[in-house]
DNA sequence: AAATTATTTGCGTGATTATGCGGGAACGCA
DNA sequence: TGCGTTCCCGCATAATCACGCAAATAATTT
């Protein structure tokens, strides 16, 4: 059988099953695992597939989701730097949503050994591209507006859950009124998360400082480190340092 | 023999087989390599053929599939048209992944008021997209490969639904072996797909009828309705009739 | 018809390519 | 952590290719 042939076989199997397993290939084609491996290589050079280890993927499989314009990206590309500093491998994050959020897993280190729980959707995907992470969505109904899930089911799961970390994405943070967020369904769930972590840690951009919504996520005193783009000793920030909060 | 009777016998050979190999020719034609090597030299110049290491291929030997965003789009949506059909308000629709699945979602008529059931992220993430339906996403470990959430506390959840239908996006369907997946956990939580709705739809563009892979999803006996984008009377087809499935 | 020229063919040699194998590194899973 | 699998690297082997050359054949000219 012709090289090409071989190759041919083996993007067709792949256009059917998505995915084909070099073990596999080399008993479907009588040749050594080398040269299956040989084909992958030069397929996967091609663009003609994704190799991964033990065989090779569909290219179009993966659904990712397109980088659009994101609103003060250099802002939250310094939050999520910051960030990323308190995640430790071993570590078990709870992760909330919101484009801050998405940066900061788009930018986790690959060699990251973390579980991350979530009930936000394309948070979810974005975390399926890391390499090590392991991913737990906490699923129940999802709610449109937010792209999560919420709902008792979800918050009683959390409940049974002891996170290290949990990062929120911060709508509103005020001195008096601590975190807000806008709709019912949103703050049970995000209630429950702060509840089941040992330390909470506020992501929000500094035009989100002093501004309030309707409803309390919880009081300032439950969040234990504030990240903003601001250097820590910026004057913004003073009066949330004196309320006890750390600041990165 | 002249030049050009052995051309002809090559461009011959190459339509009944697609493909010749040197070491062949210099046989049958009693010539030297070299003489064949150039024969098909000049033929590949005048586009008759495709040159190849070891041999020459046919013209339509079509191995140039440029990678399409997603490979046989036009039969996806044909069978994603027949499928949308069986959805009818108020149902609750258990459904698997899949790019197949993926533009059912998207072709989804806006005002469909139905429920859907899934475990898997880019689906849910498409299905946020739709005005009316109803999400609920099962939740727990993801797995990335198929980016679907799987495990016991999936498989046990489906258990407590029971939903109207369940499409099952499909990677092999065989008359022996019925559908089959290559991942276990995959597996574990189709089963309990099937399990837990009054009728199964399996999804299939024809190039995926009467192939295999490792582990056993169901029994042809448990797929109540087949979609493919051929037409029902379409004679692949009627072997699966004769079993006693719907083909749509 | 003979001579000349052009084309084709086969062969030798060395380069290139394809493939399989062994051993050690890296990976993934439990 | 350890174990089995997969991967990667270099090497050996064999097949295939490319080039030049000379003999053979065909075509053209004289």
């Amino acid at each position: 059988m012709l090289k090409k042939e071989r190759q041919a076989y083996i993007i067709q199997q792949i256009n059917i099953h998505n995915k084909v397993l070099s073990s596999d290939l080399c008993v479907q084609l009588a040749i050594s695992e080398d040269t299956v491996r040989r084909d992958l290589q030069e397929l996967a050079e091609d663009g003609k597939l994704i190799k991964v280890h033990g065989g090779a993927l569909a290219k179009s499989f993966h659904f990712t989701i397109e980088s659009k314009q994101v609103y003060s990206l250099p802002e939250k590309k310094i939050i999520a730097h910051k960030a990323i500093d308190l995640i430790k491998d071993g570590m078990l994050v709870v992760i909330s949503g919101g484009t801050t959020m998405r940066e900061l897993v788009n930018m986790l280190p690959p060699d990251l050994n973390a579980t991350f729980v979530t009930t936000n959707v394309p948070i979810a995907l974005e975390l399926l591209e890391h390499p090590n992470a392991e991913v737990i969505f906490l699923g129940n109904k999802l709610l449109k507006s937010a792209q999560m899930a919420v709902g008792a089911e979800v918050v009683q799961r959390l409940g049974q859950i002891k996170a290290d970390l949990c990062l929120l994405g911060t709508n509103s943070i005020d001195l008096n009124f601590g975190i807000t967020d806008l709709e019912w369904e949103i703050i049970e769930v995000k209630k429950a998360m702060i509840a089941c972590a040992q330390k909470t840690v506020s992501l929000a951009i500094s035009e989100k400082l002093n501004s309030t919504q309707r409803l309390q996520v919880c009081p300032l005193d439950q969040v234990d480190i504030l990240i903003t783009e601001l250097a820590p000793s910026d004057e913004r920030l003073i009066p949330y340092s004196n309320r006890g909060l750390s600041i990165l």
